[in-house]
DNA sequence: ATTAATGCAAACGGTTTGCACTACT
DNA sequence: AGTAGTGCAAACCGTTTGCATTAAT
């Protein structure tokens, strides 16, 4: 298995960034960045639990959230709520970006801030003064295969 | 106190309208209703708890959650969820909206679907064969106010 | 040696369930 | 009498906490 050195960035330097802030690498951080490495998109918090088992067996829910506040700490990780209002992890490599699922077959796709609909939605709330973050929106409806 | 029959529709009717389906008239289901008829807006299921045990100290939470999904069967509520992850309630007479939080003060505002934020949302998804229901929709930001 | 991080167990909050009982129709 | 609805208690799930222990620095 490649290095956790290996890793792209932010991945790969995150040891030596963690001891510069007198935090530690340690075996079950680099499960869970292992885990966020391979996804580069977004996951639930219950979802990074379960991969991470999947690395190691005897992982401890705790460790797990722990971590991921401390990589949210360091900007690498963002958290939202879901359409189900579980706590959903954004992966920073993949991007700010909000989510749009269907509430008929539960697929989910990615707003895009360069999309059509992610910038219209940005624009319409900067008219009001508001400053969205994307990565907290989410939209819900009925996609064109179920209509 | 105002007798549940003069309440404004659609709850007056609403005792008849539960008995024409065989559903039964309760003194439970009179406090949820009256809690529902004077918030007229979106409430969490929590909160809707609480103001029942306001209205009678007994009331039982699964008695409340099964007398929403009752009420939701009917259409007078439908359930989301907001940027905290909670269900929430979105009690019929206020029309269909979305939820626009500011991340920084906690403030809440309605998305309405004919302001130009709430068109824009629904409009932009449309072109993308997607059917927006703007009371799935909860858009996390900051105000202007907080900026 | 220091102290960050872990494992564990227990608690959390909001919601849901099973089941015997109550009470609306 | 029939059965929808209730109260209760217990379980659920994802997440968070306290605390003694381990291990990275």
């Amino acid at each position: 298995m490649k290095p956790v050195s290996q890793l792209a960035e932010p991945w790969g330097s995150l040891p030596g960034r963690l001891r510069a802030r007198g935090l530690r690498w340690t075996a079950q951080r680099e499960a869970v960045v292992r885990v966020l490495a391979s996804a580069d998109g977004h996951l639930t918090g219950a979802e990074i639990v379960d991969r991470c088992r999947a690395i190691d067996r005897l992982t401890i829910p705790s460790t797990v959230y722990r971590t991921l506040d401390a990589l949210e700490a360091l900007g690498l990780v963002r958290h939202a709520h879901g359409a189900d209002g579980r706590e959903e992890y954004h992966v920073r490599p993949g991007g700010e970006h909000g989510h749009r699922y269907c509430a008929n077959c539960g697929r989910h796709w990615d707003i895009d801030p360069d999309s059509p609909a992610g910038a219209s939605i940005v624009g319409a709330f900067a008219a009001e003064g508001f400053v969205v973050d994307l990565s907290h929106v989410t939209v819900v409806g009925r996609c064109d295969d179920c209509d």
